[in-house]
DNA sequence: ACTTAGCACTCTCCGGCAGAGAGTGCTAAG
DNA sequence: CTTAGCACTCTCTGCCGGAGAGTGCTAAGT
């Protein structure tokens, strides 16, 4: 990791980064020297840059056009020459008030986090719902709707709520549907998928010690709704921000050299990526893992759909309970220190969002 | 409505709708000759086709190219030569096959109308959640979370469920909880909103004849959640199939005449009028309040920037119940026919789908 | 009065070409 | 090691000209 360029070709490479994401163009030797006032010349630029490109940080795309940095020149930048910075107070106060104003649904957490990052860091966002580490029951309640008809409201720790219409293989009335219910909520307080399994195949080995039909019937939908739960919310990735992305200049088909055809192609493939969450969905279990702000520039890391895009990820949750990821996509050309900043400061803000209810949730309420 | 057109002039029309929205390319009096096999030669169509021109129904971009219909056209088309299909039987099976394996999630309904349509039609899709006309409440559950903080769980008729995390001014243990839950379940049963709020205005008059200090905020709330879930469900649009009608030939730069630049704005204001719902918003309304497929074609109805596209809208739902709206949305060239069709299709299919869940609903439940 | 052959006219769409401009790479001198 | 100078390369723009596609119009035919 020790870096083996000189101070002054680190400085290069610095402004590169910082013109080429600053202009969407080739930065040219002369126009460094010129905007940066720098002590030595244009031809000396020329021989420093001609070094780094000798040393992969920067690339040409034809002999008479300026230098564009190449993954591994943005990998050094945001590794060694990026100073960390933080969103502004103003800023971060005015977020907290927006979180502030939906307080309580955490639904709206997820897309205020997707828009704010998308704003914020002017392009695309990803969030992934906050998941239980190990989702556990709390209660059931069942609602009649009509005689055949119930709907059974499944509450888990952390106030995760699910519904389910249900169908009823005879008519039952309220106080039946109540004491199922309750029943079935004392069975399983507080158990995990695998302990109601568990539950459910030890009650077939007994037969009918516990539940009766109905119940048991009811006890299976409960461990289903669990399961596709728990598969769902991992895939689901909310997006948010696109056309924040899509004003990117990679996509004005005046500052593209390859025109028209291609810009409408990679804005399609953008869409794609965005769409499909290929591409992306293996760096989310990546990101869950490891703790800090993730960055995957270019196709470091994953399909070559992804090698004109960086992104940028971080965990956020609250440990032993859930986690979600949150993050930023878009060009490599994209502003690192600014992005990471924001992914930053809403991750440790969503996770404190998230403590809060989260916190004393494993005790078993307040009997 | 009488139109005033010759049998051969309606022909012609139907005959260059039918090119233009298959090929997207200006149609001319020789192709047309050619393919159709007409009796008459390519000059009769010339003569015929300046006359339609004439009078409003299709355009010339410029002297040396064929003619593409105007909105007037379309119009034409769809209220006098299209003949009325339906889905073939296959198709209908299959997409009934769809919705069965969701069977009991409202939210999954919608997702797949929308998936389905966009795939049907190839264009982008729209949905709007079914709406309770009257949004009634049928009961409140509240569990606890920790120690200042429970969850309130209201369920309307019709399966509407919300859900709503509140901080507690003072501790409560379960049963007090369950008792204020009981208190106002049984106060609010079956009232609307405007119901409730004038409960809420009598019991600030007599202060606290019936509610305690507590419970009234409890109340407050629901009343707050009904209310912004009546805003909300209004606005909200579910779309999808974006990508659909970005593969449609409008968006490609090559067959446009103008290259480039226009074809990519274009696509980013395709993606503004779905995303924002501007342009679309007005036309729900409309579309709740009267019968059967609704077609707007191009600007007729709405906002210049709609001037591209037509929408095709149809309500679904209950008398007296639920409604809400789903459609197409695509450029104006666009398989009208079809389209309609599965607009149709998909809304009988959700509303029969819906009433099963929703008979009945208005009684008191099984008790 | 309607239809149609014939033809001039218009406009687009390429491909090629030339000149301007931007930047680099190299060389030779400081 | 730095830098001035200059040739060289490549893009970009506008322009021209020919080919092709279709129309509009006219005049002749039915």
């Amino acid at each position: 990791m020790a870096p083996n360029l000189t101070e002054r070709r680190q400085f290069i490479l610095k402004l590169v980064v910082q013109e080429f994401v600053a202009t969407a163009t080739p930065v040219a030797s002369e126009a460094l020297v010129r905007k940066y006032r720098l002590t030595f010349s244009s031809a000396t630029v020329r021989n420093e840059m001609a070094a780094l490109e000798e040393l992969g940080y920067m690339t040409h795309l034809h002999t008479s056009a300026g230098r564009v940095p190449t993954d591994t020149g943005y990998r050094f930048f945001v590794e060694n020459l990026m100073e960390r910075t933080n969103l502004s107070l103003a800023e971060q106060r005015m977020i907290r008030h927006q979180f502030y104003q939906v307080r309580g649904e955490l639904d709206q957490w997820i897309q205020l986090a997707g828009a704010v990052l998308a704003r914020t860091a002017h392009n695309a966002s990803l969030v992934t719902p906050p998941r239980a580490e190990l989702l556990r029951f709390k209660s059931l309640e069942l609602i009649a709707i009509h005689e055949t008809m119930a709907l059974a409201v499944m509450v888990f720790h952390g106030g995760i709520v699910k519904q389910q219409t249900f169908s009823l293989d005879l008519a039952r009335n309220a106080d039946d549907l109540r004491r199922s219910a309750a029943r079935i909520t004392d069975a399983l307080t507080d158990l995990t998928l695998s302990q109601v399994e568990g539950l459910l195949a030890r009650d077939a080995d007994h037969a009918a010690i516990h539940f009766s039909e109905f119940e048991r019937h009811l006890l299976d939908s409960v461990a289903r709704s669990m399961q596709t739960f728990e598969e769902q919310v991992q895939e689901q990735i909310y997006s948010d921000g696109l056309l924040e992305m899509l004003s990117q200049p990679e996509f004005l088909p005046t500052l593209n050299r390859d025109d028209a055809e291609r810009t409408v192609e990679r804005m399609r493939r953008a869409l794609e990526i965005l769409k499909s969450g290929r591409g992306i969905g293996p760096l989310i279990p990546q990101a869950l893992a490891s703790d800090g702000v993730q960055v995957i520039i270019g196709g470091e890391n994953s399909a070559d759909e992804m090698r004109e895009y960086s992104v940028i990820l971080a965990r956020y949750g609250v440990d032993g309970a859930v986690a979600g990821v949150l993050g930023i996509i878009g060009p490599t050309r994209m502003a690192y220190p600014r992005s990471i900043s924001a992914v930053r400061y809403i991750s440790t803000l969503m996770s404190s969002l998230l403590a809060e209810i989260y916190k004393g949730s494993d005790q078993r309420g307040i009997e």
